[in-house]
DNA sequence: AATGAATGAGCCTTCATTCAT
DNA sequence: CATGAATGAAGGCTCATTCAT
């Protein structure tokens, strides 16, 4: 076997995985907190999950309520970044509208949908001045602004009203459908919606 | 078996406040559930609070799971209760179901809004199959059917679709107010909810 | 075999070894807490030794400190009780002041000097308002009051002063013998308050 | 070998505060070893403080007890030095050992006066036969001395026998002046004293 | 009915130390 | 010399539930 190391401008070797045990924790917590619910999951299953020590977890996040804010921060980019990638090819703001409720509704055919990371872990979050809430309330606002920018451009005048109506029903259909396990609320609002935006 | 009961000198004690051990538990135990959260709330909390022992209260209810179901049951009957209480001067249909969006404001009012205690319990509670699940289908399909029915009488042929869409604004309005702790959902959706119906 | 039941007046049979487990999880920590130090005996050590489970300990004690507070409880009633009966034979006030550190001494030597439980606690509690703290000080005022209603009858002019004088060498041989591990301490100081009685 | 330093353009860097990082972990450690306890503080917290990493800490002490015992060494010349500083003007061995007391007095006047760092730790550290407990008796012996030699001049035959008392009632006064949290300790302690040397 | 002691798995977090870089 | 990720045992404490009285 020759060396071939000698042409190697960056000899080190990239990790196995790529990714760094911080980030691998925070993949797992983020699967178990949504798929679970935050108050459900424990620290140690977490970690074991993850093939980690305790102290390893409490070298890279100080609490868990530290870790759940991270989640939270995660989910709220990766979800928009899926959102906008399925949006991809809508060119109106309607066309985007509309568009939103098919993710949802997408998303919910998934097995054993859990409605809203946010809205659950606002249900099991008392305090209203926790850490945990900011992210909570921080991301509903970008969401909420989400349908208003949209809006914008074509309706200006009605744009904030409008799209806090519409923004009303998109949550609405993520938690019933997460009640009634059927896809029956992405219909009834994404049907009004269109009537709304004809 | 003979009836002694005739001999008995100490006749049996009504109860002190004319509510039983298992009412009284199941009182604070609501009060609990519903302001700090199902999982957060623990029987030790509960017990202490009632004055009961740990046995008293395995006696009466053989689970945590059970109390919560109880809980569940009254809270739906004694909402409803006072929904139907601040509606009772509304006469027609229409009335009602706007009515029932100043009610919710109402309830909001109250300082640190918890929300609807059935969507805050089935966002901790993943396992679809589970009876507290069963209860909180069970009882947004009634809040839901509050609404068809109202406009049943005016409106039959709509009244399905649009009851189920003011009812996701019902939903949306409460969820939305116990997160960012503003009455804006409220008006939003009663302003939408009146254009509808006029 | 014949059912003697019928005869036995009392027939709750006396618990095996007349000593209820709380008695029994209070003892084991004594020890441990005394030979190892407060903050050196974790729950799990006390609990393993008396054969209980984690949560039958915080049914009997609300907390490591409540244990603790506890200890140094008993521990000054049973001291004062084992120096008083060390006291017995002597009359005078004199003669129960010098006999006293005779106690010390004997109670060291037994106790592979470990010196004070009071003075170690106090050692690793330097929150001044703890309630560890106030039990320690507590203590401690008693024992100096020992000293000085010995004097009392006496010399009651001097009883104060002196007396203090006297707490604070007895005190010192308690400490030294801790560290030094000789009986000089016990000594030295046996021998000046003898001369100060003379 | 020849001296260099004259070409050296950048000289080798004064540390920023004239101190070794050894030098800091150490003062740092100090501090909180006095005002927590040496089992009340933790590695981490220590290095947080200094400002510096787990391995640095490692590379510099071999273990917690390591540096331990160099708090201590340091604990123990940087006392010795205060002492004999306050002491400075006194030039007979009485006054040196009536200001002694005057010492201690003051240095309680301190809020939160936590004692002596070497009986503190003697608390803490039931092994008799320990490296810490080693430094702690050496230490304890150095101090019998102080009081010893400044009594050998004008009263060789009593230098030892006096000389221990009057140890005995200084460790007496710094440890109810911990307890007590007052200046009666060294009151009454300074005025025995002085009458014994009178 | 009612009591409350007992259970043991589980909670989140900190410990002193090692080691690869 | 310095870094900080990794370790896993141990820290104090709470959980829902059972059971003998």
């Amino acid at each position: 076997m020759t060396d071939r190391s000698v042409f190697c401008i960056v000899p080190q070797m990239p990790p196995k995985n790529a990714q760094s045990k911080k980030d691998e924790i925070l993949g797992i917590a983020s699967k178990l907190f949504y798929e679970q619910g935050y108050g459900n999951t424990g620290i140690a299953q977490i970690i074991e999950e993850a093939g980690t020590a305790k102290g390893t977890f409490y070298s890279h996040f100080k609490s868990k309520e530290a870790l759940g804010i991270a989640w939270l921060q995660v989910r709220n980019a990766d979800w928009s970044k899926a959102l906008e990638r399925f949006l991809q090819s809508s060119e109106t703001g309607s066309d985007r509208i509309l568009k939103s409720f098919d993710f949802l509704r997408s998303d919910m055919e998934a097995s054993d949908y859990r409605g809203c990371a946010f809205l659950n872990t606002l249900a099991e979050t008392p305090q209203a001045e926790s850490a945990l809430r900011k992210e909570i309330v921080s991301s509903k606002r970008g969401l909420r602004d989400h349908f208003i920018e949209a809006l914008r451009p074509t309706r200006p005048d009605e744009a904030e009203a409008l799209g806090s109506l519409i923004y009303m029903l998109f949550e609405a259909t993520i938690v019933e459908m997460q009640n009634f396990r059927t896809a029956w609320p992405a219909e009834t609002a994404r049907q009004h919606v269109a009537e709304l935006l004809a």
